[in-house]
DNA sequence: CGGATGTCAGTCGGACTGATATAA
DNA sequence: CTTATATCAGTCTGACTGACATCC
């Protein structure tokens, strides 16, 4: 058992490694970690610029930087949190929300010859692992978002 | 079958995306880029400038500065190639080799306490998409590298 | 000669630290 | 007063493009 999760540990490694040149290639529009917070709001609505920063492992400083940036391309709205007159609520513009979906489909749409290499059987174990795939990705959102060290 | 193609490619973006900044994080003073050569010379021994630019995704002119603060730092050598008086041989030293292998065990070090939130089902799930996983890598390798095969 | 390999020079964007203003 | 949130200012690393030397 112990064996067993060093070696997906490894596997798992291995194919982010290969992945992040990939994932940094498709940057023509929006840089990587602009791309994460358009994903974070699209998926958990509003937050808040410190949110946002733990979110996608930024600092705050350069949350601020960059949520200005996104607003001057008209991909997010910035509101007064009516609860605490501190904080902004940013939350994406339609316009951000197409984009991100049309990233989404190029980035799924480069996948799919990839995964057309692989066998039948090798397809039906991949799908099999799809929710561990999909509980994984959960867990390593909490944990970055609940830890948050750096600084 | 191409709904369960189409979902596999967003889960699998999915992981990616989220797993970006993980991989970017500076665990050691090593940049995600230097990281990636020396895996790649490790793992496919002693290539040029050129080729190593293409297998990790950036310019050639990027991986020759990139190759000099390596060298400065003692973790690659570089050798005249001897069939080839343009080319330049870049190799690991022992430290870079070194060096890897102790971020690859803090990586997977740090993806242990994730696995561990998994149910025991879906452990057994990932553990037979393993061979899958690595073909999909080994796919994503070959598609970046593409047509090489020098001398 | 033209094409390939590598280096040097200059530039730019993204992220970091430090200091500051405002509200809870 | 102290803490939390957000911003501004300055700096640095890493990657890019362009120009150039060298070798096949």
């Amino acid at each position: 058992m112990g064996e067993d999760l060093e070696r997906l540990a490894v596997a798992l490694d291995d194919l982010v490694t290969a992945f992040v040149p990939w994932a940094r290639a498709r940057r023509a529009d929006l840089s990587p970690t602009a791309a994460a917070v358009l994903n974070t709001l699209g998926r958990e609505g509003p937050a808040r610029v410190v949110d946002l920063a733990a979110a996608v492992g930024v600092t705050q400083q350069s949350m601020t930087t960059l949520a200005a940036q996104l607003r001057a391309q008209g991909l997010i709205r910035r509101e007064p949190d009516p609860s605490d007159g501190r904080a902004v609520l940013i939350t994406a513009t339609p316009e951000g929300t197409r984009l991100v979906r049309r990233r989404r489909a190029d980035r799924t749409g480069s996948l799919t010859p990839l995964l057309a290499e692989l066998s039948g059987d090798e397809l039906r174990d991949l799908a099999g692992a799809l929710p561990a795939l999909t509980h994984l990705t959960e867990a390593l959102r909490r944990s970055r978002s609940g830890s948050e060290v750096s600084r």
